[in-house]
DNA sequence: TATGAATGAGCCTTCATTCAT
DNA sequence: CATGAATGAAGGCTCATTCAT
């Protein structure tokens, strides 16, 4: 976690700083999710945070940067839940529904930064704290792709092509950024639950026995 | 698809003309899909055409109306395609597989528009134009729904909330244009089947009979 | 010289366009040397080449590119006219006062220029067309030192260091840029001539035979 | 020199106070001749002094306040040193090579304020303060030019343009400020006889007796 | 049809300076 | 004395669009 202009300063401003700083960059989230990243004008993000122009350039190096701090305020926590979760001594199955309640609970909690993260990440594609995420990014796959093929050795699950069955399962649940609404974050784990089930069981009623 | 500037013109170079527009057209959606509507500057779209600027204007009204037009292309043959398969007389289940592989296609074949439709609507969500698109997208997601629910009634389906539902189904297909690869071996239709077989039966094992 | 812009035109459009761009390089010149360069807004040279904001860089690339500009505009002629007269079958004491005669009226011709040439040459330092500019210099430098020290080995002149002896002769006439009245431009052979003599004799009365 | 903020104070404070400012002065005087005054921000100097922003404000009015002190700096000691060997019962030759001898020493010891007034006098010309910076350089030239007139008098010296002959003096010296290298082996009073003696005797060969 | 010069509003960012603490 | 957060004017530059040729 870079902390831009924090030194030489006493550790009570600084905290302050911090502070500010988190708030600005939740903002700017917010804003670029309602906007898109590019319609975005500073000022905008000078009337959202109630800042100046020059008060809001202390707080940040650029619009830019705030678009990496987005990704990271919202990818951290959803890993270390995630890899807590890999770490338990559970069944795939309840792993794998854990994992959902985690993913669909960031999303409905930083639904702004989710939103930026997937449609704007080209744009900092080429930014060296780009490669962190994408690390990242690729650590949470590999953690569900993990639980799947556990799943399967252990043969309660089944399936041919482990990519795209985590394809099947990351797009029924990160499309919710599309569709999710904000003010019913309540709701997130009963649509962790209902997407687990149909992605354990399908939608195709059992036949009678 | 409303053509501009096409009166007052011979057939044959009206033909031309309209020619010309559909590859500014689509061009355009290409350049969009990877850099975004707003980082892609007038002289990109120059550029990728090989027209001039003044050119370029010939054939288009502004930025901003190509996106309208970016819209109609992908989504006018998805849904005429989508009637056509409700409207015949087969099993829920098979309506289903069949509108997975036409918007399976339709992602793989228009994944540059789709991708800016995705990411941008929200810019022409107040143009006039936009209501005929918004109205198009209800129907589509009408017709999954009907399909759906049809076949919960006829009772090949099981499942509570028809919304969730569709979305499940929705994001699991259109999530793939963050990741399809048009030229990669992993086929469109076959993505459909194997996301079709996840959502119908799901990935738990059969329990042993 | 480097030709901005001047791809894809026809012959015609882009002798306009040169013509237009020197016009604005010289404006430039005339304003930042007035102003110095960091005190000469882009607003400035707006109001001074009658262009509009955006109608300027149509010709320039940026405030700094112009700095290039304006160094190659008024270092290539002078420096090839330095050559011709170095090759020249001449007493040193003739050529001397001919090189004499061309700096000075390059500096009475492009005073701006040069006043931004010796204050300004540190912002452009880093700059891949520095290097070309320098090496310039260097050669015209290098030429005087030549003629200096072949008038030295020829008995027609006599000092002992020859770096110091050509910072002497460069400074005099350099200078000039200081104070030198642009309306007065016909003096400069007045000029040349005078420091050339006290260049050459001193000022010292000669001793009563 | 005008003593910003020295009321008030404790013999002992004030002195401490005016000793910073000093400080505060040569510092911004070196900034600003390797950067340019506007070139240099006020961050730049707060890095280069090792205050603070705010205290940084406590010994000076602002950026332009510092251009009037760095001139005040050198000027001064100059001025004084060149009005007492005005003043010595000397021959114009000697007097001449103790001004230069002064003037070279002045501009090796202050370079950087030298340098800063050369290239940017421009930006106080209007600036109140001004009047008395000028007229200590007149007062300045005019001793160069009593001395080369009283030479002419007395018959050592001979010219015809005063003016064109003072000039010739001030640039070979001045000039200095491009190329002097303070910690080099070549030391101002060597330049100074070596320039003086150009000066006075030219770098034509004595004729042979 | 096509060109490309020109427009001018607007964007991101910087920076000298102030002031509450 | 000193800090550093905040200001807000201004700077350099971009870009969608127009229009004379």
């Amino acid at each position: 976690m870079p902390e831009k202009k924090a030194e030489g300063k006493t550790a009570r401003s600084r905290e302050r700083y911090e502070q500010r700083r988190q708030e600005v960059v939740d903002t700017a989230a917010k804003v670029f999710a309602e906007r898109g990243f590019h319609a975005t004008t500073v000022d905008d993000l000078v009337a959202a945070t109630g800042l100046q122009r020059g008060g809001l350039y202390h707080y940040i190096d650029g619009k830019m940067e705030l678009l990496i701090a987005i990704h990271e305020r919202f990818i951290e926590p959803l890993l270390s839940e995630a890899r807590e979760i890999a770490e338990r001594d559970e069944p795939p199955e309840t792993q794998l529904r854990s994992v959902a309640h985690a993913l669909m609970g960031d999303i409905a909690s930083y639904r702004d930064q989710v939103t930026v993260f997937l449609h704007e990440w080209r744009i900092i594609e080429s930014d060296p704290a780009w490669k962190a995420i994408r690390k990242a990014r690729k650590e949470f796959e590999q953690i569900i792709t993990d639980i799947l093929e556990r799943g399967r050795e252990e043969g309660t699950f089944a399936f041919t092509d482990s990519r795209l069955t985590l394809l099947a399962w990351l797009g029924m649940i990160n499309y919710s950024y599309q569709w999710f609404d904000p003010e019913g974050r309540t709701q997130a784990p009963h649509v962790a639950d209902y997407f687990t089930d149909i992605f354990l069981s399908g939608v195709r009623a059992a036949p009678p026995a």
